[in-house]
DNA sequence: AATTTATTGTGAAGATAATAACAATATTTT
DNA sequence: AAAATATTGTTATTATCTTCACAATAAATT
């Protein structure tokens, strides 16, 4: 981990993702200039909140001005490692599997899924995309080979912790985890969940017992 | 909204999806108690934080002795309104959408995607699972005619605010939205994003930057 | 029935995050 | 070049969330 400016919230790095997509929209649509109430307007996160998560980073607006939209894309892409290729695997091909390998992460991010592993048969050996799917048997000898430090599991419930627990001996490091299951892993390594059904099932929730007044993240 | 009991802060809310599925797990797995610390191991939150989520309603549990799985299961199961089943209607139904229709909702939440839109003429009146895919043009009027106040998302980035505010006039009340698109709504609509992209990248920006020590939700 | 043990529920403290508000100041207009 | 305007960066404030720590007490053991 590179500790070249100060830590920063973790909310913020969350935003910082979702900042570099809109700047390069912006960017994309010829805008030299934005301030923080038009991006807020944008991004649906309080113009005081962006300045502030801006700010993190050093003074990189202009008073009276705002911010010149090329020179903070341009600060962003070196923040966010864009220049950088990541290279992740997909660990089970089954119909999330397929899906994301048919999402382009490349398009807005620096971030490519490079190899699918499946346990069955009539898909080894195959491509998606143009990404190569190879048998479960493999993982540790291959993702090792590739350096790749980054999973994503749509794996089926179950078998999700023993293929954490081989991932994690092969040195992966980040681990997107879309299972229900809630892995154990070493402190050293780090998991984010998208868990599908909890998300809906909290959206219900939120209608019925909420009065509801702004959209929240 | 019903506003039964005091309102319940918003993580806490969260999580209740994700404790009901472990009980439900405890429950057929025929444990009889359970105490916060076990809880915590299973679901990995903090126990104190168990406590305090439970406490919001009422004293669920026994000092010395723990809660009792089938009480709070039951109790859960009301608070969470699981008795009743909630449609949801899923527009857009390309890859990403497809693999939400195979996903199981209704297996730990009384969630179903009830109904399916695109403008493919070679999806129109198929059946995917057991989900009829309609034509875009009936939007409003089949969702309507179904009392559906809950959408998923799944249609290109492009298309996403126009829907959007189709689904707010044919009285959509929540949208899970899986499009980059951050969405303009009307005060009494809630919008949760699921940012496939952001998410990765925010993993891969955390494994470089910060030094991992726990799981983060 | 007395003692030990386990575990809750919660007050207090701490940590993190969001927002308001405004002085400072760069840009734009006159 | 002076005045008016726009907008940042940040200090202070408030809100939200997490965790510690422990008295209270129910259950289990002796």
């Amino acid at each position: 981990m590179s500790n070249d400016t100060v830590k920063i919230p973790q909310a913020t790095a969350k935003r910082l993702p979702l900042y570099y997509r809109f700047l390069k929209n912006l960017h994309s649509s010829g805008k030299q200039r934005v301030s923080s109430a038009e991006l807020s307007e944008a991004v649906k996160v309080d113009s005081a909140t962006i300045r502030r998560d801006f700010s993190y980073f050093g003074a990189l607006g202009k008073k009276g001005y705002g911010y010149n939209v090329n020179y903070l894309l341009t600060f962003f892409r070196k923040t966010l490692d864009q220049d950088e290729l990541t290279k992740v695997a997909l660990i089970g091909v089954g119909n999330l599997g397929t899906a994301l390998l048919h999402y382009n992460f490349l398009k807005n991010n620096n971030t490519k899924i490079a190899v699918g592993f499946d346990v069955e048969e009539a898909k080894i050996g195959t491509t998606i995309g143009d990404v190569p799917i190879h048998h479960m048997d493999e993982l540790e000898k291959i993702i090792t080979e590739m350096g790749i430090t980054v999973a994503i599991l749509t794996v089926p419930a179950p078998f999700a912790q023993t293929i954490t627990d081989r991932l994690v001996a092969a040195n992966v490091k980040g681990i997107l985890n879309f299972t229900p299951a809630r892995l154990t892993v070493p402190a050293t390594t780090r998991v984010h969940h998208i868990d599908l059904a909890v998300e809906l099932q909290s959206l219900v929730y939120f209608l019925k017992h909420y009065g509801v007044d702004e959209e929240e993240e």
